[in-house]
DNA sequence: TTTCATGCAAAGGTTTTGCAGTCGC
DNA sequence: GCGACTGCAAAACCTTTGCATGAAA
């Protein structure tokens, strides 16, 4: 997986652990004044290329709501795999597991290869809606 | 549906026409080049903002493949509800539909309403894998 | 005739790139 | 020392906005 010509920086293993202490889901401004506040300084354009990076060799994954901006989370290979939640009053992004949904996903591979001739290799799940909180101040 | 203050123009028939008249799935941009290639000058902004009023009004969906662009589809209300296969080879995005999905995805929104009390209003599923074209192409 | 729609150009926000300097191995 | 990494500033890109003009009801 770890490529030649990858090398393994401190500024990289900075924005790495930003990553892996945290539940929400980092745009790379965020990762940026999340390091800042730290008075620990990397470029912009350094996150960016470093998220890439990981992206390209299975580290991170993106998640795009449609917010404007991609945002990335920590491929935790000891967590079971996960989908979003995504509140439409105040774009909080939450996690969800599913048991059920694992089954029913690998079923819909096999269908999809059987139906389409497609070779599904990955899947983001996005449900939109209101998250309690929001439910809750809507009804005072 | 219809508010007020919504006037139906020449020119976002036109729009209407181009999303109506086609299975792709169309950026403001692409859907500019297909109207000025039939001598139909809209501008840019305007596509934005009639694609912002459709959505607005139910009348188009949004994708979002992570191309940098954000797509749009006519919500045809006489067809089944559907999601997309998007080869991560060519980027071609493809529409299947899944009666079994319809059923989970119901049951799913009850789970999810229990377990964390989200209530889901809408959903966005992407698969993305090789399409058969691409797979033909890499056998050779 | 009043209100809303449009075009243009400018601005906005996010992400990418070129290049000179720096660091890791 | 060499090749890869970084920062900065500029550029690229997609999308939104302000304002004067034009079209719809």
């Amino acid at each position: 997986m770890r490529k030649k010509n990858f090398k393994i920086t401190k500024k990289r293993q900075h924005i790495l652990e930003v990553l892996k202490g945290t539940d929400e889901h980092l745009s790379a401004e965020d990762i940026y004044f999340i390091l800042k506040r730290k008075n620990i300084k990397v470029g912009l354009a350094t996150i960016y290329r470093t998220l890439d990076l990981f992206y390209q060799h299975g580290i991170v994954n993106k998640i795009n709501v449609g917010d404007g901006t991609v945002r990335y989370e920590y491929v935790d290979r000891k967590r079971v795999h996960h989908h979003h939640l995504i509140c439409i009053k105040c774009g909080k992004i939450m996690e969800y597991t599913d048991k059920k949904e694992e089954e029913f996903l690998k079923e819909l591979t096999k269908r999809i290869k059987d139906r389409y001739g497609f070779t599904v290799l990955s899947h983001e799940i996005y449900l939109y809606g209101i998250c309690n909180e929001c439910r809750e101040k809507e009804k005072s």
